[in-house]
DNA sequence: GCTTCATGTTTACATCCGTAATCGATGCGC
DNA sequence: GCGCATCGATTACGGATGTAAACATGAAGC
């Protein structure tokens, strides 16, 4: 099912991250609709829009399917893939591997609100059954 | 007791960071002292480390204090603010600034073992308190 | 005193990243 | 048919990053 394509998924840099999470919310988008979508709060160009797209494409994390004379864009790359990636390559290298280190430091650093940790408890609850 | 010096506290690269754990381990050390500690598994040559390490005064990451003709490096940066602000930045990009989120994600790929279950279920505990 | 070694400083250089402008081809309105 | 808008592709360019060599200087051995 799954091709045994590929060794070396491409690192994605912030910038072209925020071009996945357009396609991610809605795909498949032109880059005019892409550019439209994530212009707002970055105020980007088209033209850096474009560039994006281009590497994005090339880096195998997005697909183009043409319509006329443009590309609609797709992503390849599963946003599920993407966060464990960079979730797991976060906690690699601050916490030795542990997530339980992580979630100490966010405990410890006040960054859990009550309602997080309620719902750490319900995930927590739920996986034990 | 905590000056009120400085804005922005510059952004520190992946190859700062090992040299950073170095001095987070064992400080205050010449540069010679953390080419042996990093050098190892990163196989960096001793001027690297000297770039790196620059770069890192540069930065405020470090400070030096003179040794007769050399320079006794230690982190001014604490690990523990540094762990931080990644593990916000990364929890903010990817999780909308939601920690359950992270953590339910990490739960879902399977990325939590048995004993981290019960690390994370002990430490909610105590916090619970 | 002169050579050698250790050490910080300066310079180097390829790649990546953020951010575009420009170019060349195509389709559309008139 | 011709000019204009559009779209992808190509080129650009400064700053950060990874990786290091070259240089200057002072200490230390002989």
């Amino acid at each position: 099912m799954s091709l045994p394509e590929e060794g070396r998924p491409e690192r994605i840099s912030e910038a072209e991250h925020a071009v996945m999470e357009a396609l991610w919310s809605k795909a498949p988008l032109t880059a005019a609709e892409v550019a439209d979508a994530v212009g707002d709060d970055r105020g980007w160009s088209l033209a850096t829009v474009k560039t994006l797209l281009s590497r994005l494409v090339a880096k195998q994390a997005v697909s183009t399917q043409p319509d006329g004379r443009r590309f609609l864009y797709s992503p390849l790359l599963q946003r599920a893939d993407y966060v464990g990636t960079e979730s797991r390559r976060l906690v690699e290298r601050l916490f030795g591997g542990r997530p339980a280190t992580l979630f100490a430091h966010l405990a410890e650093a006040e960054a859990l609100t009550e309602s997080d940790l309620s719902e750490i408890e319900a995930l927590l609850k739920e996986m034990r059954k």
